[in-house]
DNA sequence: CGTACCATGTAAGTGGTTACATGATTCG
DNA sequence: CGAATCATGTAACCACTTACATGGTACG
């Protein structure tokens, strides 16, 4: 359950409304956890009602109005009684792991294209991290950190890093998986 | 919903129980998936009565008895349905990333022992993974690759060097999360 | 004689997905 | 005037987790 944990570091990191936090899901949070406006209205109504949020209305003009939700104390406590605690590792599930040792029981090379669709994929999200951490933390024009180091910032980083590395080996792995693909095709 | 299709492949691969299947879940199989014997139970009853896979009662001596399922001609079309319709990548989700930027608003150093369990968690996974591989395909006592290629043992190891690829991966960058963590912890 | 393993289930709860719903504003 | 974006929700369903339940055999 750390959708409520994932939102809580969200509205820390700025606070916002239900369709900011959506659209943030879409990208940068959503490196690392997925959540839809639906989920996102829920939780936040419950959090809302625990006193973990709070919310103010705001006032726009040329848009509808929204409401602001920030963190109150309660919820601080609770995100810090979660990092305290420990959690396991989470569990796998590839579906596409599960294609491949299914094509055994059907046509291996019909699994070919498949797979290029998901090289392309993990293309772009590499490709779109990279261009973030130059953006955000290694580009000339990425805020210089000077003095002390900036805890937030170095974390995010070595999170973003973290995708990175996951993209580089999937794309390397996906390779290996249409090499062999294509060598059962070969030797039929 | 591929808890279905995984059950099927698995079931083609080696017909067998309810049990024997959550055994492979905890396993090979969970490698990729997981699930635990309460759902795998649920599903095998569901596909049963969809005719998807056939039951046969298998008395035994010492043992209580069990039912042991195989694949029938419309569970494999199913399958093979399955194979042929392009799913999404999957979206990912890692409490541990989630913890590593909540740590910004709490104390970074908490979280070095925390993951430093994660750490060892992926290295026991990583060394079950290579004694697997050794085992199956590359030691010397393994089965040898005589004539045409199996393509139902290719599939499985490039599956597996999947596995071994995202356990070193992982490790690298818990190292990488750490060697932060610890910085963050100096600087302070 | 207790623990571990084999074997199969039910029930309740939670978290997540999909579909439906509304309504205003901006831009081409 | 249609599509995209901003903004917030309800309802139904499905997948998964956790807790509870039973009962036999093997082994040290």
């Amino acid at each position: 359950m750390a959708l409520d944990h994932a939102i809580l570091v969200s509205l820390l990191e700025r606070p916002g409304s239900g369709y900011e936090l959506a659209r943030r899901f879409e990208r940068s949070i959503g490196y690392f956890w997925t959540a839809t406006h639906q989920q996102i209205y829920r939780v936040l109504k419950r959090m809302e009602g625990d006193g973990w949020i709070d919310v103010r209305e705001v006032p726009q003009q040329g848009r509808p109005d929204k409401k602001e939700y920030s963190v109150a104390a309660a919820g601080r406590a609770a995100l810090s009684a979660w990092l305290h605690e420990p959690i396991e590792p989470e569990s796998v599930r590839h579906d596409l792991a599960v294609k491949i040792r299914g094509a055994a029981f059907d046509d291996p090379a019909a699994l070919i294209r498949e797979v290029e669709r998901y090289r392309q994929v993990h293309g772009e999200r590499l490709a779109h991290y990279l261009a973030g951490e130059v953006r955000d933390f290694t580009g000339p024009g990425a805020p210089q950190a000077s003095g002390p180091p900036d805890a937030g910032r170095e974390l995010q980083h070595v999170v973003l890093r973290g995708g990175i590395a996951y993209e580089r080996m999937t794309l390397a792995w996906l390779d290996d998986v249409l090499a062999t693909l294509r060598r059962l095709g070969a030797a039929r």
